[in-house]
DNA sequence: AACGTTCTGTAGCGGCCGCTATAGAATGAT
DNA sequence: ATCATTCTATAGCGGCCGCTACAGAACGTT
């Protein structure tokens, strides 16, 4: 999982991951199947582990905190220094449907925020959803140029500004 | 340069060049040295190309309209029908210097705008720098991922609302 | 028309890729 | 202690990569 995160698909080689492992690469193929699948496995530990950021955001109380609460998560996560730079979901091409899912719970919560009044009933939520995704994606590059997580956090303030929806500390 | 543009070095193959081209690969060797040094050229042209819209909308006369232009131009040419989507500099992980230098170029702007009094004098403008490329970086790639101009366009305005400045139409 | 030069294309180099056939080591049962 | 079974590692497959040696075609000169 984190030589994917660190390299990306591509860029991880069978033999890169059997030297991590401490293994050969037949024993590899008999564990996961080919690269694939061992990417997929992969993938979805990550996804349930540390890339579950923006999902867990969500269940904050009304639509503004969530969102403010991915993008401060991610400004912190996305550098902090025992993981790799970045998000793999964010930064892995072939990730599409799972960058879609994202999008779809970043939406569905706007929606329910302004089903429950916390967001203006005119607002464009999908066009909200699309740039506070921009947002994230901007940041994980940036994560990945070498740009610390206070550097980040001061995109996610300004980003932050944004919102229709009144301040509510934090 | 199209196909760097497209695809990006890596996944850029000299066969893919060379049937591009209508050449064999020793033709394209004799002309651009190596692999290397062909992309080098292409990015130049790129560069002086299509990809100076953030540099040339640096020359709009306030700070404000600099960067609205740029997320606006970069809304409409990143999702252009017929060009690659998105930005061959933005998306091409080893083009950071040139990234490097549009990100100062902002940087450059915002601070003249202190200078000539368009913007606050008390504004974060390294911070708002990094911001403004975080989101050009995100909209290019949505762009990448099938996102339209509009829905682009959407996104820029939404960006062009964190900025301490006034409003001057557009 | 014959020649010398320039250029293009065929063919193939070494190297790394994802993947696997096969032989040998470790383990449990008799 | 011997054997049957499971697992592991060595070695190597075909394929594509960037790159190039070399032979043959095209062309200007005499």
């Amino acid at each position: 999982m984190r030589l994917f995160w660190e390299h990306g698909y591509e860029d991880t080689s069978i033999s890169d991951l059997t030297t991590a492992m401490g293994i050969a690469s037949p024993s590899l193929y008999a564990a996961f199947g080919d690269k694939q699948h061992l990417f997929e496995e992969a993938v979805e530990r990550y996804a349930n582990g540390p890339g579950a950021v923006v999902a867990t955001a969500m269940a904050e109380p009304t639509a503004r905190q969530a969102i403010v609460r991915s993008l401060v998560d991610a400004a912190r996560l996305y550098a902090a220094d025992d993981r790799p730079p970045g998000c793999l979901i964010v930064n892995e091409p072939r990730l599409t449907d799972r960058r879609g899912a994202s999008e779809a719970a970043i939406l569905g919560r706007l929606r329910r925020g302004v089903a429950e009044g916390d967001v203006p009933a005119d607002t464009d939520v999908k066009a909200l959803a699309a740039y506070v995704c921009a947002v994230i994606t901007g940041m994980s590059a940036r994560a990945r140029g070498g740009a610390s997580s206070e550097e980040l956090a001061a995109v996610a303030r300004i980003a932050i500004r944004t919102f229709p929806i009144e301040d509510s500390g934090l």
